[in-house]
RNA sequence: GGCGGCGUGGCCGAGUGGUUAGGCAGAGGCCUGCAAAGCCUUGUACCCCGGUUCGAAUCCGGGCGCCGCCUCCA
């Protein structure tokens, strides 16, 4: 079984779970108010990658991310481009999903907003009134996390220095520093939503809990996301099951920072934070090799440096892809359908299984290629072939897709190619190497293969 | 102030008490008409100072440097 890093214990625990041979998961999806960043992109690779691996492994997942599309950013963005809410939170979420789909990360099977659970988040928040841990304010309704056994769990850190760090804020009707809101009576021209104690909108806490409760059931197996987001929220969020009488998630996985040299993250150095802006100038393939080549819980560095260099990495993927004429599989992969060298495969699943270690796993897989090409030099084609799929198939099973697909050339193209043939059999190779340069000013790559002329994109 | 992380060869980035990580870049060679792709070879690496040990980059102590969290930022 897969052994994960957990939050609550601070160890590389089993994944013990609910249902044998089923997985549920729930990762924290975005506040759709601007474009993503980088940092949405590792996330989501990250748990892609889990979940994929889950599915390889044989597990059923079922993976449950939300959507924020309430919240005070979103309400002043709206404010300030006049127009509603529901128009922001629209056209950031279509971004949103344009991104995933360039990452290749999966849809997740249910994808709520919090728009569409106010109701259950009203009668969560009135169970916690009644059950006497949150009380209300002139400005909402607050959770007592004194109240709260074992509050701090997660941030791993002494009540003491949480509370001597917290914020001093203007609501001196809040019992401790650290009560957070659970709903946020509406100011004028606010969005509100009718509630028992007061028109408002819920805070950000309360949507998870909700939704991952009502969507995954009582002590679900894998609560996730960014290192960021342990303290407070999802340390928040656990406060108010445990305030509620309710099993939680049982596995708390937090993925480390992207760093973007240093904190100078200006666009006039060439650093990119926009995830958009990354997608649109470099293969996307790439940022998934960059995140796969360290480990989910260290830092990593993007720098357009990086970001070429994996790039690079991916073209020897592709190289071998091509010379075998490999393609990857659309849907996840899983382990028992896929045919190549069990020990290699044993060996992956050993590295995956241990806390995620892809960066070993992708050691494993240019191993892999490099075997396959030394077996194709030696004219072994069937053992190439093997090795090939071995390698793609792993690569699929971390969501990286090799190119191989022969691109449709046009006429003039292959006009081109097919006089370059032709003067290379004469032996005018003056001509083949004008020819050449004809087709390298047009952007392609010129490979010589068994058939003759092979072309390639230029990346 | 409290808590935590990190410092590996030109770059990125794993790992470990004694044995080749891997990728990119570089050098040499093979293949090729020449290239490209590929293959082979190559690289004095582990912040500093002590200590433990037969042996430490890996353990312990100290120092220096960098970073994060403690603020609804993934």
């Amino acid at each position: 079984m897969l052994r994960l890093h957990d939050t609550a214990s601070r160890e590389v625990q089993p994944l013990t779970l609910r249902d044998e041979g089923k997985v549920s998961m729930y990762v924290c999806g975005p506040t759709v108010y601007d474009l993503p960043h980088l940092g949405h992109g590792r996330f989501t690779l990250v748990f892609d990658v889990l979940r994929r691996y889950l599915i390889f492994s044989g597990f059923e997942v079922t993976y449950v991310s939300n959507i924020t599309d309430i919240d005070d950013n979103i309400i002043r963005r709206a404010e300030r481009e006049g127009r509603s809410e529901a128009e922001v939170a629209k056209e950031f979420e279509g971004h949103w999903w344009d991104a995933m789909d360039a990452l290749g990360v999966l849809r997740p099977d249910h994808t709520p907003h919090a728009t569409e659970f106010v109701g259950s988040m009203i009668t969560t928040i009135s169970q916690l009134l009644e059950r006497g841990v949150a009380y209300a304010t002139s400005d909402g309704v607050y959770l007592e996390t004194t109240k709260v056994e074992g509050y701090g769990l997660l941030a791993g850190q002494p009540l003491d220095s949480l509370r001597a760090g917290a914020r001093v804020e203007e609501n001196d009707e809040k019992r401790s520093p650290l009560d957070f809101a659970l709903w946020k009576a509406a100011k004028p021209g606010e969005p509100l939503w009718d509630a028992p104690f007061g028109g408002g909108r819920p805070g950000w806490h309360t949507e998870c809990v909700v939704m991952s409760l009502e969507l995954l059931g009582e002590g679900f197996d894998l609560h996730g996301g960014g290192l960021d987001l342990k303290f407070p929220h999802h340390e928040n969020e656990r406060a108010q099951a445990v305030a509620l009488g309710k099993d939680f998630a049982h596995h708390w996985t937090h993925n480390g920072w992207v760093m973007v040299e240093g904190e100078k993250m200006s666009k006039s150095l060439g650093n990119f934070t926009s995830l958009t802006d990354l997608l649109a100038s470099a293969d996307p393939r790439s940022y998934r090799l960059l995140v796969l080549r360290s480990h989910y819980r260290a830092p990593i560095e993007v720098t357009t440096e990086t970001i070429a260099d994996a790039e690079r990495g991916l073209a020897r993927l592709d190289s071998l892809a091509r010379r075998l004429h490999l393609t990857s599989p659309v849907a996840p992969l899983r382990r028992s359908d896929l045919n190549g060298d069990a020990a290699v495969i044993e060996s992956f699943c050993a590295l995956m299984d241990d806390d995620l270690q892809t960066p070993q796993a992708l050691a494993l897989i240019f191993d892999l290629v490099s075997s396959a090409n030394t077996a194709l030099d030696e004219g072994d084609q069937e053992r190439a072939t093997m090795l090939g799929e071995t390698a793609v198939g792993l690569c699929a099973a971390l969501g990286l897709s090799v190119k191989a697909a022969h691109l449709e050339i046009d006429a003039d193209t292959l006009a081109l190619a097919e006089a370059r043939d032709k003067a290379r059999d004469e032996k005018d190779f003056a001509a083949a190497d004008a020819l050449r340069d004809q087709l390298t000013a047009l952007g392609w790559v010129v490979e010589d293969t068994p058939d003759g002329t092979g072309l390639r994109r230029e990346e």
